[in-house]
DNA sequence: CGGGTGACTTTAC
DNA sequence: CGTAAAGCCACCC
């Protein structure tokens, strides 16, 4: 349902809008927006790659919840993450995939056939102050 | 508190 | 090879 989309995008603007609060349990959004955002221009990592960065291996599916919830005038890359095979799999949310392929063509991203070229452009995440 | 949802990944057949 | 199913767990209602 769109509706519901747009009301967690509402609550993920509410939440990167007001300062990280260090309780014992910092938000999860804020910590795939933090390793995406350090993600270089020209490379990309996986949803995979992220989760098990932040400690949630196996969750990865949360990453791409998260990457999904974000705004369109997001200044996080969400078009430099992808899944494992090199599929855009998010390219629904960038107006589909011709426009996402565009989008990291235009980063000097590589493609095989229809998959980002992993070997060449894979970045692995590294945790926040490395 | 419980159910539904989701830009994934892996394993099993 | 292809399809199915099950883990994974934060967030919203």
């Amino acid at each position: 349902m769109a509706s519901n989309r747009h009301k967690l995008t509402e609550g993920i603007l509410r939440d990167l809008d007001k300062k990280p609060r260090k309780t014992q349990k910092p938000n999860f959004y804020e910590k795939v927006y933090e390793l995406v955002m350090q993600i270089p221009y020209g490379k990309v990592t996986t949803y995979g790659a992220i989760a098990e960065t932040i400690g949630m291996k196996g969750s990865s599916r949360m990453v791409g919840q998260a990457l999904g919830a974000l705004p369109d005038e997001s200044d996080v890359p969400a078009h430099r993450v992808i899944n494992h095979f090199g599929a855009l799999s998010g390219a629904h949310k960038f107006g589909g995939y011709d426009q996402m392929r565009a989008l990291l063509r235009k980063e000097g991203v590589t493609f095989k056939a229809e998959l980002v070229n992993m070997e060449k452009h894979f970045w692995q995440p590294q945790k926040h102050g490395r």
